[in-house]
DNA sequence: GGGGAATACTAAACCGATTTAGTTGGCATA
DNA sequence: TATGCCAACTAAATCGGTTTAGTATTCCCC
């Protein structure tokens, strides 16, 4: 890295050296700062000042380029106008997604948002609540993150479930999104199934397995422990997918189709059985769970469950933008259910004769 | 999607019915607010203040959990210890890894930080620093995204060159990168090579062709035509590879070795590829460029360019937190270079032996 | 011509901190 | 005894808006 060339300080802006304020705006129009503010905010009091002036005012306001301080107004009104996001990680295919949908619906309706990353910490889980609140945010909404206190303030949570008062939880359909991916490989004749469970830490873990293993109740599927294996580890790499499918395929035990437990696993997993020579789909059906982007970059395309990860987004930033503007007493939903997707990629296809497995 | 069950509103936390203000606490200790200020704050005029009094007030603080209103104190100071992060879409792997970088180095420095996302639409370009400063932003960084103008805050583009006065570009060293894939795709024995260049709007697109062709100048390999192709299109799918590495191979000029413009058209790239039959590596060779995370979870891994994405977030930040805290007619580096890497994987391999291609 | 209402505003309080400019009381020194 | 100085604070201004509570003027009607 290099520093090659170097300029000087920027300049202030065309009109004057400081932004206009409401008391220069006053000033310059000979009028009170409330006058001004009334018909700048279209204020009921606003009424009483003949369109002549209102014209006027904004005309100034215009031309002088007045952009009101959100501070001032914020802390008067004790509204911020922003809420605070909590994700494990930015730049995670998961948490991006849902940041997608819920900027799309924060900005349009006028509210901007912070971003702050805990990477599984628990110290920062603890405190990033905390100190968003210090910045006054009007609302929280926390992804795939299971805080451990409520707030002071309306608080979402997209895949967080926690019994925690105060929180709506957005959650996904499991039980639907195990029996698509499970009769999905049923259909195509799989049988010897096997399982990449999530890591202990995250909180779809113990609700999706639950869901497979009713779904598989259902369907007549035998589970063997053997096939089920475990993520381990805070990274979010296929790394942790590949390693626990070498366990796997060490272990000796014969199946035709695996499931994991979302689509970076579903990648490794995919490594490493190419290099124990299993074709997929040929001898091993694979199947993904969430849907992110790359999911749909891999070659065979990633057959996976998918979870409306943009619309969760927009759903989070909707019902907390709904909760910081009902009155205060009102009950509000504490769990909202989403319904997941199928889609049918390139890495499955039918079962394999028998005999060929392993 | 149904709504399950409610619950009531969120009840108050566990002290009082609202958080402690600095006057409250002041009042509680009997003294003033400005003595408490001073102690809490560590401010120079605390040294007035005993230690047995600052030792109470702090106890005090700590057992009724003040927390000062960062609102308030901004508006005061005329620091908000925000900045403003400009991109282009947030899911995306460009974007989501250098702020990733950005908000570790911010939340360190305990700054925190407001994303806007653009989409490439032009108003949105325009308008959202403005916003942003509105929202008292102590400065800026753009990732990707060619302001029309400067700002009246420091300002740090990440991959946004363009000679605004007040900006502090933040650019890989083209040449260098342009040279480290041609020449590892040279020493594998390829000739000819096809080339997709980026859409006219991305800031990258203009200066890295022309690298390219500086390169290949150098390494005496000859650019045709008919195998240089243009990205078009918003959206930041491989669909845009994919379409137009078909119309490529439908030109019938024959070709070994492909270098993209970024990892994503790559990924597209080596679908269409694929489905004409031709295996990577074996028959074609596909450099990629950035090193996204996708890249290496591509099965073969992809052969890339690396930018250090993550890096330049950081370097961002730590830029433009010096520019702030700098003092004002302080000289600011117009120009910081960084060094990519180049990372291979298993998307590129030695040239077939003529009379393969095509 | 006096009362009431409407019109067109303004003065001042307020939000919750920080910060400047004092004030008070005690002690030492001239 | 007055003087200055230091320690230990406090009162009030300030940031830039919003909002409440008025005020002055005009008009209308009886």
């Amino acid at each position: 890295m290099a520093r090659s060339k170097s300029g000087a300080t920027p300049q202030p802006r065309k009109s004057s050296g400081q932004s206009v304020s409401l008391k220069s705006l006053a000033e310059h129009l000979g009028l009170s700062k409330a006058a001004v503010s009334f018909v700048i905010n279209r204020s009921p009091a606003a009424k009483s000042i003949p369109h002549r002036t209102q014209e006027l005012i904004r005309q100034a306001a215009r031309e002088l380029n007045y952009r009101p301080n959100y501070l001032a107004r914020s802390l008067r009104q004790q509204r911020s106008y922003t809420i605070g996001v909590v994700v494990p990680e930015i730049s995670e295919g998961y948490a991006a997604l849902v940041m997608s949908g819920i900027e799309d619906h924060l900005l349009q309706e006028g509210y901007f948002y912070f971003v702050v990353s805990h990477r599984h910490r628990e110290e920062l889980i603890k405190e990033y609540p905390h100190l968003l609140q210090q910045r006054a945010v009007e609302g929280l909404i926390a992804v795939d993150t299971a805080l451990s206190e409520g707030a002071n303030v309306p608080l979402v949570a997209v895949s967080g479930h926690r019994d925690v008062p105060g929180v709506t939880n957005i959650v996904l359909d499991h039980a639907r999104a195990a029996m698509l991916a499970m009769e999905h490989l049923t259909k195509l004749g799989h049988r010897r199934m096997a399982f990449i469970k999530g890591q202990e830490f995250s909180s779809d873990t113990a609700v999706r397995w639950e869901s497979v293993r009713a779904a598989a109740a259902e369907l007549g599927i035998e589970i063997k422990e053997r096939l089920v294996m475990q993520l381990e580890g805070e990274s979010s790499s296929p790394e942790l997918g590949y390693l626990v499918t070498r366990k796997l395929l060490a272990s000796g035990e014969p199946f035709t189709a695996l499931f994991a437990f979302n689509d970076i696993s579903a990648i490794g997993a995919i490594q490493a059985l190419r290099e124990a020579g299993r074709r997929i789909p040929e001898d091993v059906s694979v199947v993904g769970f969430d849907d992110i982007q790359s999911a749909a970059f891999q070659n065979p395309g990633l057959t996976t469950v998918r979870q409306p990860l943009r619309q969760m987004g927009v759903l989070a930033a909707e019902t907390v933008l709904q909760r910081i503007n009902a009155p205060a007493k009102q009950p509000y939903p504490k769990e909202i259910i989403v319904e997941p997707g199928f889609i049918v990629r390139g890495s499955t296809g039918p079962a394999p004769q028998s005999g060929q497995a392993d």
